[in-house]
DNA sequence: GTCTATAATCCGATAGAC
DNA sequence: GTCTATCGGATTATAGAC
């Protein structure tokens, strides 16, 4: 190949795709590429290396999903259209969504690369974006559109891993009946009317914030 | 020790909770328990039967915490000390709540023993219990117990799953912020009334499923 | 740039003596 | 019931020849 490193890469996709992060090791890598294990380390400095390439490779085929539909007319589509890509997203590269959300100590490090913490970064403010651009076309509640975005994002996190690891009992096309109902449920309220109105489980400060939100741009 | 397997246990969660997953092995317990390896598998068959009692044991302590405070006087307060007790949990023992998500595959077993996923239907039950008991209640909106708890757990799950790996950008007491915050926008719902009252983002089949409803008993 | 050879550890699990 | 000794395997990573 005339670029080593991408060819590695490449092989690294697909040994972890096939075999999970504890099938990834320096020798069986070699010997998909092709070499011994010693030449491997002419492009990455060692394991750790390879791990942070493989990171950021799933967080540029995530790029993609949630992008997908931006150029959408509406804010709500524009919303729905990444929403919809974050799924199918888990549900397509179960591998690629999991090890974006491992952490340093699984993956071996001592931190994330500086890096990979700025995509982290972009996605938050990806998130900021569509909320913000809703809750200026009243679709969404005023209020702080960090905390919002992180409500629907723990919602739908939540949702992926309970699925991932099995237990919801529930084929794809359940799970995604599912998060449909859920999200429905999210976007509604779960509280009766009545109950509502009387006094919510905490305090209730949910009116008085409407001045601190609505700052963010619309860029990525 | 006249319990073998009960000192063998108790080092094992010393060392589970002091080096995690990986810092687990049968040479290291058997060193931290006095005996040489060997003598372990006495009393386990191997390194899994003991995961697998570091799982149950995981079981237990969550349990406790879920179930304090169930002798308050009303669904609502019921409700209220479970969830509690569920994030105190999570944030006062973060490697046992882990370990109880871990799945067969990073386990290392081929399936989880009947025993744990009977204890898993039981925290399944306990939470429909909850619900339906605040259905009965008036408190929530009447609909499928076992959806509508899926929405809260999926919601709580992400949130500190999220916090774990420290993507949330806060302290604990930052934290339990969020946490109280973003709970109050789940049950109060984040679209605006007007929006709502037109029409939700899918087909919103929100009303006419009431009457499936409402059958679990209060036990757990 | 790639190889062979190897260092240095670690692992789970077992056989058989005591 | 515990030990010593060991099997058989894995791993990252490096030294030095070519």
């Amino acid at each position: 190949m005339e670029h080593p490193q991408e060819s590695i890469l490449a092989c690294a996709c697909e040994l972890y795709l096939s075999d999970g992060l504890a099938g990834l090791s320096m020798r069986k890598l070699a010997k998909e590429v092709g070499v011994t294990a010693p030449a491997l380390y002419r492009y990455y400095d060692g394991r750790e290396a390879v791990l942070a390439d493989l990171v950021r490779h799933a967080h540029h085929v995530f790029s993609d999903y949630i992008r997908r539909g931006l150029e959408a007319p509406t804010p709500a589509e524009r919303f729905a259209s990444a929403a919809q890509g974050y799924f199918d997203f888990a549900l397509e590269h179960p591998r690629w969504f999991a090890i974006m959300f491992f952490g340093p100590e699984r993956l071996g490090m001592d931190s994330i690369p500086d890096d990979i913490e700025s995509m982290e970064c972009a996605i938050h403010q990806f998130w900021n974006d569509r909320v913000t651009e809703c809750m200026r076309a009243g679709i969404l509640k005023e209020g702080n559109p960090q905390e919002v975005s992180l409500t629907m994002w723990a919602h739908a996190h939540g949702l992926i891993q309970l699925y991932h690891q099995g237990r919801l009992n529930t084929d794809e096309d359940g799970f995604r009946r599912l998060v449909k109902e859920s999200s429905d449920r999210l976007f509604a309220g779960i509280l009766t009317d009545d109950f509502l109105s009387l006094k919510p489980f905490g305090d209730g400060a949910r009116e008085e914030e409407a001045e601190t939100a609505v700052a963010a741009g619309a860029g990525t």
